[in-house]
RNA sequence: GGGGCCGUGGUCUAGCUUGGUAUGAUCUGUGCCUCGGGCGCACAGGAUCCUGAGUUCGAAUCUCAGCGGCCCCA
């Protein structure tokens, strides 16, 4: 074990800020309450902040507490500490087979793009330029040409596509890569869900006809949809973007977003139909059958790192991170409770269980002597390990285990014969408490709108409104001036048309609106 | 884009109003203690007080600029 970072005791601060307020305003705050309000009030530790008081301040004291990211000396980008990398790791393991059965292959991109190139779309540069961040020297030598960090990979890509591609058989095209892209964003960054860079999965493809890339665009949604749900344990809202929120240089781009417990969206995933519009700036055009040429559909998709952010602030607590168990760094961890006179066989056990567990599950034995069994238990609840399994004296005795729930605290007492299918039990049933508890929160946040004074209202009150909407770019920036609000997307199967709630034309459709990150 | 809060050993923090080189805890090391919810005791170690400039005999403290973190409002 290297976990050697020392719990925090007492934020002294905030406490001394919480006196001072309720001296001056009695009624301002609520009292933060504390995970273990029977303890010695001088004796609290770990989080100081709570979700439900301060969520912002939580989120990053979680997050650093927990040992998944840390700050950098560069404003706007994080080190992803090991576990926070290792959670990513599963998401990638599990996607990357996904895309891979689609026929889907890995390649890697250079990180600079040359602006010659950046600028042969005119929307996509006219979308990304201010956020793109330049190379300009080696050394002391000025470049030529200026290169940029990639914000996306769309444009040196192509460029390549557009030499790969010569007749239909070349078709479809499908290139994904796992890389880091920098967008310099100039809004306050919030660690994992808008840092200036991030990791992320960039698909690409081309095909001869727009059926089949549409097609393709939804069949990738729908595995972000189901990464989302089965592994992440979050519920999402599945839909099309507005004209005004589309990738910049797309036909349509396709989302989905999901509500965090501060009642904010944040955009989960998103499929792009590029449709020609990149083929024809790079010439990606092919022979087909007729001897015709012809441009490529196109299509582009990405999930990010962000999606470790968003699954922490859904599921983690006040005494620190909950990870949902499919992507959990350690599923389980063994915490053998150390007498002098009994350690000896008490550890022998643990590793033979360790062993045992190894074959079904991500587990780590805890037996490090220099702590003491109840400090371990916080700290691992800190961690957001989902089960940990005590063995003690008396459980050698009649032969258990003590298996405690991270999600519920739920304490079961285990004989060692039923180990295994109780843990694979456990974890799935700890997956779907998460989710249904996710659901639960997302649908608290979700309110029905049918006049544009219930929108504001709506949109004040931290809540996702579903309301019809004209589309316009320019409607919908009236909006955002006015509630501070955007269109998150508009879900597929649209029952009802009506009258846009902004500027009353008819033929609107049903669109999610909400305050983002 | 506008407004506000904050930055002190690895970590958290007192001191700042009223200028005199820094408080306490945690941590690290050594020894004793031995653990069922963040053990206890003793000794020792650990500081560019965010950076730079200014005022001053003297700056963690006052002034200005910058960097970084956080919050709120377009």
């Amino acid at each position: 074990m290297s976990q050697q970072v020392p719990p925090q005791k007492h934020d002294n601060k905030h406490d001394h800020q919480q006196h001072q307020q309720h001296h001056a305003a009695p009624s301002a705050k609520p009292t933060p309450q504390t995970s273990h309000p029977s303890k010695d009030d001088k004796k609290e530790i770990g989080l100081t902040a709570t979700k439900e008081g301060d969520f912002s301040e939580w989120y990053t004291q979680l997050i650093q507490k927990a040992e998944i990211m840390d700050y950098s000396p560069v404003s706007g980008c994080m080190i992803i500490r090991p576990d926070g990398y290792a959670a990513w790791e599963n998401i990638q393991k599990v996607f990357d087979a996904w895309i891979k059965a689609k026929g889907v292959k890995n390649t890697y991109f250079p990180l600079f793009i040359p602006e010659s190139l950046m600028n042969k779309e005119k929307e996509h540069v006219e979308g990304f330029s201010p956020e793109v961040a330049w190379v300009t020297e080696s050394g002391k030598t000025k470049l030529n040409e200026r290169l940029a960090v990639r914000p996306t990979s769309e444009t040196i890509m192509y460029d390549s596509f557009a030499k790969w591609v010569r007749s239909h058989r070349d078709l479809p095209l499908k290139i994904n890569q796992w890389c880091n892209v920098v967008r310099w964003e100039f809004k306050h960054p919030v660690p994992f869900l808008r840092s200036r860079e991030f990791l992320w999965q960039e698909g690409h493809t081309a095909f001869a006809t727009k059926a089949e890339a549409e097609k393709e665009v939804r069949e990738i949604l729908d595995l972000y949809e189901k990464m989302y749900h089965d592994y992440l344990a979050v519920p999402v809202l599945k839909g099309k973007k507005s004209e005004q929120e589309k990738f910049a240089g797309a036909d349509y781009t396709t989302s989905v977003e999901t509500i965090l417990p501060n009642g904010k969206a944040a955009q989960g995933a998103t499929s792009h139909h590029l449709g020609q519009h990149f083929s024809k700036a790079f010439g990606i055009q092919f022979l087909d059958q007729k001897e015709n040429k012809e441009f490529a559909f196109q299509n582009s998709w990405g999930l990010s790192t962000r999606s470790i952010g968003i699954t922490l602030m859904i599921h983690s607590d006040n005494k620190g991170a909950v990870w949902p168990p499919k992507i959990a760094p350690t599923q389980v961890v063994i915490v053998p409770i150390i007498f002098d006179n009994s350690k000896e066989p008490l550890l022998k056990k643990a590793k033979e269980l360790e062993q045992e567990i190894a074959a079904h599950a991500r587990v780590t034995l805890d037996d490090r002597e220099e702590y003491t069994s109840g400090w371990k238990f916080n700290q691992w609840e800190m961690k957001g390990v989902p089960l940990r399994v005590e063995l003690g004296p008396k459980d050698m005795e009649k032969k258990q285990v003590v298996i405690v729930r991270r999600d519920t605290a739920e304490k079961k007492f285990v004989s060692w014969d039923d180990l295994i299918p109780t843990i694979t039990q456990l974890l799935d049933d700890i997956h779907h408490h998460l989710l249904s508890k996710a659901k639960a929160a997302m649908q608290q946040h979700i309110v029905p709108a049918t006049s544009y004074a219930g929108l504001v209202n709506a949109l004040h009150s931290e809540k996702t409104a579903l309301v019809p909407f004209c589309n316009q770019p320019s409607c919908e920036e009236a909006i955002k001036q006015d509630t501070g609000g955007k269109t998150l997307n508009a879900p597929f199967d649209q029952k009802k048309s009506g009258v846009c709630i902004k500027c009353g034309k008819e033929g609107a459709s049903m669109f999610y609106m909400g305050k983002s990150y």
